[in-house]
DNA sequence: AGCATATTGACAACATGTTGTCATAATGCA
DNA sequence: TGCATTATGACAACATGTTGTCAATATGCT
């Protein structure tokens, strides 16, 4: 029964997670020197691009405001935001990175530098190149069945 | 400063975060009409396989013994698992799949099947197998620096 | 046999994500 | 203008993972 190429994409799909729990651990060691967290350092990186709302960076990285808005009080209670008005919108603060969490993230950005250097090390750079567009279009294929089966979410 | 090997990486561990999260999304859509949960899946996985303590699920997984104890736990509760005594050790209870566990187990499975099959046919045969190899090394690699690092754990 | 060490399970605290629900603010259309 | 709809934030419940700590059980070595 099961396929040649099903087995394949089972052993890939095994693969990412894998891959996705050593990288997840290894960016909270990473972070962690500099106070902040992986998931932390994801929202930090959205409000350096340019000062967002909670919904915005719930959007820019496809999850949910209800988890965004606890990682960005988390970032305000430590420093490394603050919330500032937004004069479009009476409730929808704007979240702005303070020179303390810049410097932070500026730091931790350059550690992640070596240290993508050093995995990038063992690789070949065309072999990449291929991982990256079966996982792009991995991703696609999941997202585009994701909206033709729910229509609506949050 | 940022190398090109370098951003090419970090591209990469992006891919490798979002297609992870996708698909444990997927993962539990496809498992709830079974009574279970990616995670939970997983487990029944380790002991279809053959009977096992919680210490040598999380093993398996390389997960924590916390983690998988709650999982077998749920599982239990559901009516998928029994603990059984073990022959050989006073506390390290065996967790076994009832019938029940086993039918739900393999029906997924047979879903999963289908959902792999679907994925891979986007998707060029040898590609699939070179994202394989990526994905291989890059734990391999992420594993041998933790090694290296931290000497203990748990 | 006896004792140090390692293994295991239990319990607690926490980080990160989800969904559901509600109230308020903004928007668009008759 | 007024009202239905949408967007947003707040709060709660839960799923899944981590680490830390403790007690009980095995194991191995002298």
């Amino acid at each position: 029964m099961g396929s040649l190429q099903g087995e394949r994409m089972s052993g890939l799909v095994w693969n990412v997670l894998q891959a996705a729990n050593r990288l997840t651990e290894v960016g909270n060691r990473l972070a962690a020197p500099f106070g902040l967290t992986a998931a932390r350092w994801q929202v930090m990186g959205v409000i350096m691009m340019q000062e967002a709302s909670i919904a915005d960076i719930a959007r820019a990285l496809s999850q949910s405001r209800q988890g965004v808005q606890r990682l960005a009080d988390d970032l305000v209670r430590d420093g490394m935001a603050v919330y500032r008005p937004n004069p479009r919108h009476a409730r929808a603060k704007l979240l702005v990175p303070t020179p303390g969490g810049t410097a932070s993230y500026q730091g931790l950005m350059q550690e992640q530098g070596k240290w993508m250097e050093d995995l990038a090390r063992d690789l070949p750079v065309e072999d990449i190149g291929v991982a990256r567009a079966v996982l792009a279009q991995l991703v696609s294929t999941l997202d585009a069945g994701r909206s033709s089966s729910t229509a609506d979410e949050d």
